[in-house]
DNA sequence: GCCGCTCAAGACAGTTTGTCTTAGGCTCCG
DNA sequence: CGGAGCCTAAGACAAACTGTCTTGAGCGGC
């Protein structure tokens, strides 16, 4: 019957991709990029977005001064890895080798992909010791 | 307003986790897995689950003979597959290298995923292929 | 003082989701 | 044949989630 909420919802994704950008933001300036020519019942939709970010706490509000002002707490590769981690979870027990094998044998890696897996594997493969 | 339907839900999950196991089985079978000693509103449960699942085309059912018989109809590689492709869609604008990298970055990759990693990356690997 | 903006709190409806109830049908056994 | 017991189909239901919107109060500047 409880279903766990989402880490972060679409409309709440869309928020704070804008944060992502922006470093720094308030609400208005969100507002304003996100429903262009919004009304007051937008700012508030952002509000309330932001305050359900902050409580997640993958959004920092500095309060310091009005208007706060807001910035992400979280990276992208930080919700990357989260979202990985509970598909793991979910549909592997726990292990990343089946996704990681599915990437590699399913997608067509462009060749900067490759590069960029080589350049990544190399420096590990002559490297013995583990910390 | 409209929230999108998670493609598999948690507890559709955990019956469709029995079917990869166990290729096909009934609805009595099913309850008698994840409800041991289940009363028959969980033998209900498991039928309504069932047909969610069907409706999002994600079991089969043979309706031959009763009791009906269902198999999986996605794969969990599948699954993996839409999971990465949605996760990529949202958090990185379809591409998977963030994925890619965050894997391989961040996760401690063990000895026997980088040689799987090196097997399917090299094109020059020994035409003989590892076991 | 007044206006506009900000903030906090919460109401709200549409949906999802897991669970459960009911009614009717079929099968198999005695 | 009759009935018990399992099976199916359909849907009711409450709890929770999610995006949106309303309201009232506070604050600052002009």
């Amino acid at each position: 019957m409880a279903r766990k909420p989402q880490d972060v919802t679409e409309a709440e994704l869309s928020v704070l991709r804008l944060l992502w950008d922006h470093e720094e933001a308030t609400i208005r300036e969100l507002t304003d990029a996100l429903y262009p020519g919004g009304s007051s019942s937008h700012y508030a939709t952002v509000q309330k977005l932001l305050e359900r970010l902050e409580a997640k706490r993958c959004v920092k509000r500095n309060r310091r001064r009005s208007p706060h002002r807001f910035s992400a707490r979280i990276g992208r590769d930080e919700l990357i890895g989260r979202r990985l981690e509970s598909m793991a979870q979910d549909l592997c027990d726990g292990s990343f080798t089946p996704l990681l094998s599915h990437l590699v044998e399913q997608r067509r890696l462009s060749e900067q992909e490759l590069r960029m897996l080589r350049s990544l594997i190399e420096p590990h493969a002559d490297e013995e010791d583990e910390s």
